[in-house]
DNA sequence: AATTTATCCTGACATCGTCAAGATTGGATA
DNA sequence: TATCCAATCTTGACGATGTCAGGATAAATT
């Protein structure tokens, strides 16, 4: 019988998967601190000496999806053909495939005001992604207007974002193939 | 001196208002429903009669978005030219339209878990904005695939909730005229 | 005029986030 | 190795929130 120690060991990480866990169980608005605990199997106010607050806490969490967003898209990246126009394709298809994995995280990411974005951290890499889609659209037009990056932008955004939302399901549905060769045009229509 | 009477005259509209009002200015996030009930000059147990709990009350305010909604995309339908394509584009105008002039409305009813989508009233006018923008592309392509229908709605949708999220404010902050010439050109691009 | 119904209020309860104060442990210092 | 300090975690409390039960008031109906 494993007696329980008074120090965690690792709580800060146990934290951050209890605390996505329960965001994709309950939904960000009935997100509670006090269950993060509670799953974590910690007292109710032990995250606050590691994140502050509940914000504070999401806000580590909203970084780390941002961290997982690139790493997804460069696992598409890594397999597509390096033309330029592959590659932005493949970026595309990584959002998209990051918001379907992680609803509840990308909404965190998207769809909310608690995390504080003007963290250095969290304001990092969410910036680092936003000029990693900026470079890809450019290296397909070096001159690159203002139109084709918000096409490229907004194409991938909408399709993750209704996607993930269980809208668009005639896309969402199709099996694998078929459904990255719809997204891969939709995304290709953005940038002619 | 006016004395307040006991019952209110018209404190379901009232409650609406103050409701938007809350959303706007707190967030959905911090939504409380006694502040609303507070704005509304009224106890904080009255808008259970009106709405059941504080989802009914989002439920009944994200419908009343719904309609505002097709409301303002009739619009700008309403002075663009009557050939389908520019029907189209108009659409999408008002789609960004709206989410630009009542961002936490927007918020309410594409990012949010609390209203009730399966309520006949919501359902219902939910589903009639979507049946719209598919009569729509169905208007310029009589034979449109899939990938027609999700192109020009996750164009729209993906510029309309990355610019009320103060997000694409290269797009955001142009003149009204340039602003709509962009947006035009992008929606084009995903019908050709 | 009397009664029924709709509307609104008061009070209570469990749950929530946060703060203050104390208990426990690991690591640094000597 | 002994001691002290800082980090970690717990307990208890506070105000605020959503919801329910029961009562008060006004409007509608008969």
């Amino acid at each position: 019988m494993e007696t329980k120690p008074y120090h965690h060991g690792d709580l800060r990480s146990a934290l951050l998967s209890a605390a996505e866990a329960e965001l994709a169980l309950r939904g960000i608005e009935a997100f509670s601190l006090r269950s993060v605990a509670k799953r974590a199997g910690v007292s109710h106010a032990a995250p606050a000496h590691h994140f502050g607050d509940a914000n504070g806490l999401l806000t580590a969490l909203a970084a780390e999806g941002f961290r997982q967003f690139r790493a997804m898209q460069a696992a598409r990246e890594a397999v597509a053909d390096k033309t330029p126009r592959a590659q932005m394709i493949a970026a595309g298809l990584g959002y998209v495939d990051f918001a379907m994995a992680r609803p509840a995280l990308f909404r965190l990411m998207h769809s909310s005001d608690r995390p504080a974005f003007d963290t250095p951290d969290l304001g990092a890499v969410a910036t680092a992604a936003y000029e990693h889609l900026r470079t890809a659209v450019a290296a397909i037009k070096p001159e690159a207007s203002i139109a084709d990056l918000g096409a490229a932008w907004a194409t991938a955004h909408g399709l993750a974002d209704l996607m993930s939302a269980g809208r668009l399901h005639s896309i969402a549905g199709l099996p694998v193939a078929e459904r990255d060769a719809v997204i891969a045009e939709i995304i290709g229509r953005a940038l002619t």
